[in-house]
DNA sequence: TCCTGATTTGACCAACTGGTCAAAGTCACG
DNA sequence: CGTGACTTTGACCAGTTGGTCAAATCAGGA
């Protein structure tokens, strides 16, 4: 495995293939799924050769776990005290479902680990993530004690916003089967601005 | 494996453990992440014996499936028609948060299935729910046109409707992590109500 | 009780999978 | 161009896993 020397030209190029090859796989297969010949092939590279640059497929799926919840987050960390109640609400809504649109890999790797209970990553729930949560909430209820949105129940609220806006990138199949030929999102964000402006309009 | 013959009380008692057991751990490891063995010693089962019963792990996996797909659907098939618009729908909403909070192994199930592109019931949602959701979604339009509920894209509508009832039973871990120790299912379906009135109402 | 078909299992196997290793090849720089 | 560090790989291994099979055991009707 390469040192901790400054990353050789070879070794950044190799790693970020790798990343994008697992990510391909495990977010399509989940990770007992996977396997590291499969990621190795879509990588372009030998099998030994992938375990050279990270020592286990465990290291892949943490390594791209942990990139993940960083980004995956920023959307709500963005949610601003000091802006408009109802346009920040809308815009919060409206980068969750463009983030869903441009990766929806990495929303499928994260359903993957949800669903089968976050082996790997309930620590980061139980703190980064809760933390951030909680701290969002009370924002949401200053605005609601202010009477600049309607008041609802702000953890619910959330919630229904990850899984409106995850659930066309994670259950993508299920929408397009549905829809035909429709792009859901062509017609996802008016819908979703709609449902969120009557809700919380006070 | 047992004949076509009329099943003996012995053939029920195991079948029904078996899939007992292969949906414990399907719904929590996924197709892959299940091994046989697993399964038999949840069923009380020596592995020969599991595979006397289900050819093959598939054949469990399907089996489950099948039997999932049609009870899955039975809330929207309950949606009438005849019914006053908005507590149809409402209803329908509330049948389906209930089965998320009954029978959150089966929502896991399919939330796996799905996730990594269905690829054992593709033909199932291009054929019977689409299918379905075809026929109940003009019922929709016809009560949009009517002006008895308030006009949205409707197949959006019940995409959000599927979303955020299984989020509950799918996304659990991450629900529970952010509560802390509040019972989600306790104030969901007021805040759910509230969202679908608030939407819905002409 | 005896017999037949149903049920159960220990032993086994081939394929797959994650991971190792020593040897060979390549690169960059003095 | 030589050298030491970096990179790549063929061969290999041990553990796991889905599935088989013949033999043993059991259930229940005649």
């Amino acid at each position: 495995m390469p040192a901790d020397h400054p990353p050789t030209r070879i070794q950044k190029k190799n790693r970020a293939a790798i990343l994008e090859a697992a990510l391909n796989v495990f977010s399509a297969q989940g990770f007992r799924g996977a396997t590291v010949d499969q990621i190795a092939t879509e990588a372009g590279l030998s099998k030994p050769n992938l375990l050279y640059y990270f020592p286990s497929k465990e290291a892949m799926h943490n390594a791209l776990l942990e990139r993940l919840l960083d980004t995956w987050l920023d959307p709500l960390r963005e949610l601003n005290a000091e802006g408009e109640p109802l346009e920040e609400m809308l815009g919060y809504v409206k980068r969750k479902l463009q983030m869903s649109r441009d990766y929806p890999r990495e929303s499928r790797l994260f359903a993957n680990e949800i669903v089968q209970g976050a082996p790997r990553i309930h620590s980061a729930l139980t703190e980064e993530l809760k933390t951030l949560v909680d701290e969002k909430v009370a924002i949401l209820k200053g605005w609601m004690d202010q009477g600049r949105i309607a008041p609802v129940h702000p953890y619910h609220l959330i919630f229904s916003i990850w899984s409106l806006t995850q659930h066309y990138a994670d259950f993508d199949v299920q929408v397009r089967a549905v829809l035909g030929g429709e792009d859901p999102f062509a017609t996802a964000p008016e819908f979703i601005e709609t449902l969120y402006r009557r809700l919380l309009t006070p």
